[in-house]
RNA sequence: GGGGUUAUAGCUCAGCUGGUUAGAGCGCUACGUUGACAUCGUAGAGGUCGUUGGUUCGAUCCCAAUUAACCCCACCA
């Protein structure tokens, strides 16, 4: 026991610190393969190395680490693996950003200079969010750490491409990708974010060759009207029949396309004809496919238009919008303008406008590996939480279409395609020395890199060492959960199952654990534009990293968003404070040799109560936790702690403490063995306190590799329990009595309850704590109501009515309005229970246990009901 | 156009396989300071569980429709 007792207001600052670093110096947190037990393994969605700690990561890393010491504790190989991501394109944006401001760019200082300055970046700058997850109390084992582009996982990834490659799923070929003329590089679908914009729809007149007139076309994107090569009807189009076939003349450019007839067209939209622009519609590059109409690229990678423009080359694409209206304007070619809301495509990390181009490109052809992911999910092997999160997945895999993978960048996985100045191309796991076509050794490497989701979608098994096939990887290979948040499921869950099957052949997690976003007091999302990003170190700072943490995973439903409420985190700041104190209690009622062993001591009805919940809730929390219920566990142990060990044992306890008999070795016993064992129960949520309080009160080394509870068959006291609750009941009742009729607390009355047979004899055991907690001078149990003073306030509880001798302090007509009101209750209560036993059905239908819990509490509404009346008639007679 | 989520106390949210006198935190009201804690205690007010049907002995919970808010996906120019 420490020699002196701690300062009465928790200070998290002065103890998390300390901790971590003694958890981590102890090497807990640090995982080697163990044959003997069962593996439990999540790995890190790896943050990126520009990344400052949000609350997002706050919650994420929460949830992992509630669930990683959980399962430490019951005994698992535990394992948490973490790591960062280069995260390609948003660390290119930075250092891009930071170079503008020195006056260079890309092109000035080269590729190399440019990797240079990156990898100091990531040197710079990566370690900051992995130490900032320290300060959350992350569990992770850090001698394991990993980045995306470390030796290891950029082997993963140049292996992952040529099995890929050989096996046919990836290949090269021009198609319509989306670009940003900003990042000045390719996209993949999932990364352009579409936003509804209110435009126009501008009607074109093409005039036509042989002078019959026009063809009216409709567009929202004018300018892509300098590279069209045909305009496209419906081949059931009536009011176009005569033309399909005919030639036009393009206005600006004056070039002669065709009028070609394609099922593609809806008659219904615009005006039924469409402008063909294959080179930068992915609808018009299919019609042209199957036309066999010319591509003619207008648009240059920094999206101005290129000499195919006429006299809009060089111009940007929004100024050679404007150019164009006008001059169709002016040779009276725009029919007119109406007003057209359509989703315009943005670039996800930068925000430009992006561009359908047609571009050579790398491509994964998706479907093959789609099905098997589809598999893993419909079967169950991976499962999703909440379920409904399965339904996404699936609708996603099911269309998904090949992934665009190259990047025009240069941070990132360079793609290992090497090209002999013969044209020979070789996909290849180390550079060729020679082409093994003609022999040359003048071979250079494909320009482009990867997409980043390339790696992370490898990351389950390339953190454990594949393609080595190491123990890792065959000890903690399928991993347990991964935890992440919604709105990366397309980027990163769906290619990390696609790609776990293909390469391990088994999925990479048993379960997705999905949590929402955290938004601001308003429901807004946090983002850097609206500046209501709330900062966790700033958090941390004020209330303590438990109380963020367990303010992030209470409350709140498995999937759902959540708000961020200062207001939220102080409550649990003082839930903090409470636990403290409560140890304090503790410490000072704990002889100095230490609390008596629990086995020691005879135990009375009050023990046995809380030992007996303290088993309930432990099963409970338990299988919450299993069920990923985290919230609910959370709320468990904390109504436990507050409402059950703090607001009524400790006040029982208080009453034995004052003795030197038995109860008072007994309460220190029990006292000491639910505080230890609460700790342990909070420990996942609030690892801080838990700990210092832990190891302060003497349970040991530290609670983190401590034995999780189980319960205990010689605790399980149900009569007891059931008996003491009663008692609480009654003391609830009086105590709302001695509120109502004013009584100060202060005043000592006395109390006698009348009980039946039954429950006397438990009553009688819980006499000195009805004494102290309702308090009374004293208490008398009896079996009928002979003797009670006809003015006294009466107190109906269930399973016993409590008559408090007022003498002149009870008013009569407050007392009886307030048996009225009781009164009333139970006759609805009544009510309702008998109709329900009437009901014939019911009694048929109804499981007997219900039946019977229903029988019972009309006994017991009837019961009481009885009772209050019987008050009733008295002081009327007072009256 | 398709899919999904949410709707429960003044506010923010729980409510786990249908049976509870529907809960918590914050806020509000009244009272309370001789030793665990005022970052506290005791008591209380406050909800026809969005609306309408249905299934069921029984619905906050399941089904359908409806209203409202939000989100995701989708190549209609």
């Amino acid at each position: 026991m420490p020699d002196k007792i701690p300062e009465k207001v928790y200070d998290p600052a002065l103890v998390e610190q300390r901790l971590y670093r003694k958890w981590e110096e102890a090497g807990y947190f640090h995982a080697e393969v163990d044959r003997d037990k069962t593996p439990f393994c999540i790995v890190i969605p790896p943050p990126n190395i520009t990344g400052q700690l949000h609350m997002g990561h706050a919650l994420d890393n929460t949830v992992q680490d509630v669930l990683v010491r959980f399962r430490r504790m019951q005994g698992h190989c535990t394992l948490w693996l973490p790591g960062t991501d280069h995260a390609s394109i948003a660390t290119e944006i930075k250092i891009v950003e930071q170079m503008t401001k020195e006056g260079l760019t890309k092109a000035s200082i080269g590729r190399e200079k440019f990797l240079e300055r990156a990898w100091k970046w990531r040197k710079q700058y990566g370690g900051a969010i992995v130490h900032q997850l320290r300060k959350l109390g992350s569990s992770c084992d850090w001698q394991r750490e990993r980045f995306t582009m470390d030796e290891g996982c950029s082997r993963a990834v140049v292996e992952a491409f040529c099995r890929l490659y050989e096996k046919g799923l990836i290949y090269r070929g021009n198609r319509i990708i989306n670009w940003c003329p900003n990042c000045k590089t390719a996209l993949s679908d999932a990364e352009v974010e579409y936003e509804e914009t209110k435009s126009h729809l501008w009607r074109l007149r093409y005039p036509l060759k042989d002078g019959g007139g026009h063809i009216m076309v409709a567009t929202t994107r004018p300018e892509t009207m300098l590279g069209d090569t045909a305009v496209a009807v419906n081949p059931g189009d009536k009011r176009y029949k005569h033309l399909i076939g005919k030639t036009v003349i393009l206005p600006i450019v004056n070039r002669e396309i065709p009028i070609v007839a394609d099922e593609y067209v809806d008659m219904e939209f615009g005006t039924g004809a469409v402008k063909v622009t294959p080179a930068h519609d992915p609808n018009d590059f299919e019609i042209a496919m199957r036309h066999g109409l010319p591509i003619l690229r207008v648009l240059e990678d920094d999206g101005t238009v290129n000499a195919h423009g006429g006299p809009y080359a060089g111009k940007g694409r929004f100024e050679a919008r404007e150019g164009v209206i006008r001059q169709l304007e002016r040779e009276g070619l725009l029919d007119g303008i109406e007003d057209h809301t359509h989703n315009v495509g943005h670039c996800y990390r930068c925000g430009e406008v992006v561009e359908p181009i047609i571009s050579l490109q790398w491509f994964v052809d998706m479907k093959p590996l789609a099905r098997p992911a589809i598999e893993c999910v419909k079967s169950g092997k991976t499962r999703f939480i909440p379920q409904r999160f399965e339904k996404i997945y699936m609708n996603w895999m099911e269309n998904i279409r090949d992934w665009c993978i190259s990047r025009q960048l240069w941070w990132g996985h360079r793609i290992p395609a090497y090209y002999c100045e013969c044209g020979e191309m070789m996909i290849a796991r180390e550079k060729p020395g020679k082409c093994r076509k003609c022999g040359s050794s003048n071979i250079t490497q494909d320009e482009d890199i990867l997409d980043t989701w390339f790696s992370s979608g490898l990351w389950p098994f390339s953190t454990l060492g594949w393609p080595n096939d190491t123990g890792e990887l065959k000890y903690f290979y399928p991993t347990s959960v991964l935890v992440t948040s919604y709105d990366i499921i397309f980027f990163w869950v769906a290619r990390m199952i696609a790609f776990g099957m293909e390469f391990m052949g088994r999925e990479p997690f048993k379960y997705v654990d999905i949590h929402g976003l955290v938004r601001d007091a308003q429901g807004r999302k946090m983002s850097k534009s609206l500046d209501n990003g709330i900062d966790p170190l700033e958090v941390i700072e004020k209330y303590g990293a438990d109380a963020l943490r367990i303010s992030l995973i209470m409350g709140n439903a498995p999937g759902n968003d959540m708000r961020f409420y200062w207001e939220k985190t102080e409550s649990f700041r003082n839930f903090a404070n409470k636990i403290w104190n409560a140890f304090r209690f503790v410490m000072m009622n704990t002889p100095e040799e230490g609390a008596p062993d629990i086995d020691s001591v005879e135990l009375d009805i009050a023990d046995k109560w809380i030992l007996h919940r303290l088993n309930t809730v432990t099963a409970e929390v338990t299988e919450n936790m299993e069920n990923f219920d985290l919230g609910l566990a959370a709320q468990k142990v904390y109504d436990f702690i507050w409402s059950e060990y703090c607001d009524w044992y400790i006040e029982m306890a208080k009453t034995k403490l004052r003795g030197e008999d038995g109860g008072k070795k007994a309460a220190q016993a029990v006292l000491h063995h639910v505080l230890i064992n609460a700790m342990k129960l909070l420990h996942p949520f609030m690892p801080f306190i838990t700990e210092e309080i832990y190891s302060f009160i003497g349970g040991g080394e530290t609670v983190m590799l401590s034995e999780w509870p189980k319960t205990e068959k010689r605790f399980k006291f149900p009569e007891e329990s059931t008996g003491m609750e009663a008692a609480m009941e009654t003391v609830r009742a009086i105590r709302n009595l001695r509120a109502e009729m004013n009584v100060p607390t202060g005043k000592k009355t006395q109390l006698i309850l009348v009980v039946d047979g039954e429950n006397a004899k438990l009553f009688e055991k819980t006499k000195d704590y009805l004494a102290a907690l309702a308090p009374a001078g004293s208490v008398s149990i009896q079996h009928d109501k002979s003797g009670i003073p006809a003015d006294a306030a009466c107190a109906v509880s269930p399973a016993a009515s409590a008559y408090i001798p007022l003498q002149e302090l009870v008013d009569v007509g407050k007392e009886t309005e307030r048996l009225k009101k009781e009164e009333a209750q139970l006759l609805l209560e009544i009510e309702r229970a008998k109709t329900k036993l009437d009901n014939p059905g019911f009694i048929m239908k109804a499981p007997s246990a219900v039946i019977e819990e229903e029988k019972m509490k009309l006994e017991k509404y009837k019961d009481m009901l009885i009772k209050v009346q019987e008050r009733l008639t008295l002081l009327g007679k007072i009256k």
